[in-house]
RNA sequence: GGCCCCAUCGUCUAGCCUGGUCCAGGACACCAGGUUCUCAUCCUGGGAACAUGGGUUCGAAUCCCAUUGGGGUCACCA
């Protein structure tokens, strides 16, 4: 027997994709809510659309909020590194709407026996028809409740949904909606006032059986304790209608609070769609640009049928596999929009929550030095998370803003703790990296040389490009060679020759005793700077073309130390038999 | 178009509820210096906003109204 928690939160996806940012900000929010007061989160799979709802997606959308540290309390049972998330501790589920048809009926009857609800015999083409009608005539459609008049009482309509399930005829059944202001509670908004004869009588259960998002939103909410409701403000003009239903039903209506949009940066709202809307404009550029280029051309080349590509040019769909061939094939980049973006792309969930709070929320504190405290895990999250600092104004997503909110959790972890991590995702994102420097001291002089060069975990892949060339296959750009070796009548290259003998002569093959070696070289050497300090430059630029190609490279002490003093050896031999 | 929401630097925002301490603070970005063996990191400094018009008030970024602007939503999708 277990108590009934007192505060109830609720994500509630549907399972037609990945996990979109603005989700991810929902669910964080209601998690951290349910955090602070002791209270229970539940995760609810809303997959009613039986033709986008696919199993896949919502395995991946748990795997997206558990990768992101947002765990749930009642849902879908599922394992994350070894830990077990999810479960019934209320006995209130199952939490896959699909499973729960039969609640939905049964609330259903009701609706219909107490003449709230009905069914409706139009066909989808006749109401599309009457719609356009009313658009071309500028005004707004209702549906007319031709239905409701036909069949007048709850008996009668009994009757002919019998007549019409033995004839196996399907049809929608629609809510009745009240001739009265409904006036939705917002904890953000305050009171939002809906005048009598705005909603119109929505459908709450669809011609195949399974209910609307309407319907089963407010049936699993009251069924399953929802206290409180978070959502982003898109929903707000639905809630009408659920308190509606509510009353209807005689529930209670929990607490609700809208959060602002997360918008694009042209203000739009932010959603998967997107990626298509890119994919398209460039193909569009391109064709408009290369007048060779067709559909035909572009399908076949990237194995989309000529039709799916030519309504997708048209925007009559915004297919992700075609928008991803596009990206590929054009070598673009589409917009991170799902958390799996961030994440194949090497962003951190500590960044990741970080920057999501703090669209549309802030903790209101100050640091010691005066300054607006913005940083913070999800453990501050859920001691101090509180609706009443929710903000109204919809956010742009700044992407720029993220970079370096995450470039800053890359440099506040500990060189150990890089050094796991960068490897783990180097593992997938390039094992050349991982196979080429062994774990263990290399690896972590390593990350230690590349941590403040990587604003993302994929970022330190590229200042890391020259341990993945074989020591034989160093290949020399030919301006860092002139610069730094052949200028002033070679002098890089006889100091290249010092290094290698100093090198060799090195006791220890480490960071520091690699740096002292070589400013022990310029100090013998006398070279300074204009302040008279000891000045590596000279002796450094050499040896970095050396082992790179390139005038540019992390320190070398970590850079040499890591590559390991054969491979060393090997290219600034090389290097000197190359170019001498 | 109907309905709904919103309005502080380029962006995220503090301040607004409980008017004066705000010729508006922080962060990102940008610009200029500095540290540094290259590239980064890091440090210091700088420019940059209360949409407009009316009220209320001794006093308005803060309260009220209008205008303008932006966004959301109008499915047998959620």
């Amino acid at each position: 027997m277990t108590t009934k928690p007192a505060v109830v939160t609720r994500f509630a996806p549907s399972p037609t994709g990945h996990l979109h940012v603005g989700g991810a900000r929902s669910a964080l929010f209601c998690w951290a809510y349910a955090r602070k007061h002791g209270g229970h989160f539940t995760l609810r799979i809303e997959d009613t659309d039986q033709a986008r709802s696919s199993d896949e997606s919502a395995r991946g959308i748990m795997e997206d909020l558990a990768w992101l540290g947002i765990d749930w309390d009642e849902g879908p049972e599922f394992v994350h590194e070894g830990k077990k998330i999810g479960g019934d501790p209320q006995g209130v589920g199952p939490f896959f709407q699909a499973r729960r048809v039969a609640l939905y009926n049964k609330y259903l009857m009701q609706l219909i026996e107490q003449g709230r609800a009905y069914p409706a015999f139009e066909s989808s083409e006749e109401l599309e028809a009457k719609r356009k009608a009313a658009v071309a005539a500028k005004q707004t459609y209702r549906y007319d409740r031709a239905s409701y008049h036909a069949y007048p009482t709850p008996e009668a309509r009994l009757a002919r949904m019998k007549e019409a399930d033995a004839k196996g005829e399907t049809y929608p059944i629609r809510f009745y909606a009240p001739a009265e202001e409904v006036v939705v509670q917002d904890e953000v908004l305050g009171d939002v006032k809906y005048a009598a004869g705005e909603m119109d009588d929505f459908v709450i259960r669809k011609a195949d059986g399974f209910p609307t998002y309407h319907f089963a939103v407010v049936v699993d909410d009251e069924t399953m304790g929802v206290t409180h409701v978070m959502r982003a403000q898109e929903h707000l003009n639905n809630t009408p209608r659920h308190v509606a239903l509510q009353k209807a039903l005689g529930f209670r209506t929990p607490v609700y609070a809208h959060m602002p949009l997360i918008c694009n940066m042209d203000a739009s709202k932010m959603s998967k769609r997107d990626k298509a809307k890119v994919a398209r404009k460039t193909l569009k550029e391109a064709m408009a640009k290369d007048k060779a280029l067709s559909a035909a051309g572009v399908g076949a080349a990237i194995g989309v049928a000529t039709k799916e590509l030519e309504d997708f040019i048209a925007a009559e769909n915004d297919s992700l596999v075609t928008a991803q061939k596009l990206g590929a094939y054009f070598k673009i980049a589409l917009p991170e929009i799902e958390v799996c973006d961030f994440r194949e792309n090497g962003y951190l969930p500590g960044a990741i929550n970080n920057f999501l709070a703090l669209l549309g929320w802030n903790p209101g504190m100050k640091l010691a030095d005066g300054k607006d405290l913005e940083k913070f895990d999800t453990k501050f999250l859920a001691e101090h998370f509180a609706i009443d600092r929710i903000g109204k104004t919809s956010a742009k997503f700044d992407r720029v803003k993220l970079l370096s909110f995450n470039g800053d959790a890359i440099n506040g972890m500990s060189d150990e703790e890089f050094a796991r991590v960068w490897r783990e995702f180097c593992s997938h994102a390039e094992p050349r990296l991982v196979e080429r420097v062994p774990e263990g001291q290399r690896w972590l002089w390593l990350a230690k040389a590349i941590k403040p060069r990587a604003k993302t975990l994929r970022d330190g892949i590229k200042p890391a490009g020259l341990f993945m060339m074989g020591d034989d296959a160093v290949e020399f750009d030919a301006g860092a060679v002139e610069k730094n070796l052949k200028a002033e009548g070679g002098k890089g290259m006889e100091m290249l020759r010092e290094v290698l003998v100093r090198l060799q002569g090195l006791a220890e093959w480490t960071p520091g005793a690699i740096h002292g070696a070589l400013e022990l070289m310029a100090k013998e050497r006398g070279l300074v700077n204009d302040k008279g300090a000891v000045n590596v430059g000279p002796v450094a630029a050499p040896v970095r073309v050396a082992v790179s190609g390139s005038g540019v490279t992390p320190p070398l002490g970590e850079t040499l130390a890591a590559l390991g003093r054969e491979g060393v050896m090997k290219r600034v031999e090389r290097c000197l038999a190359v170019n001498g």
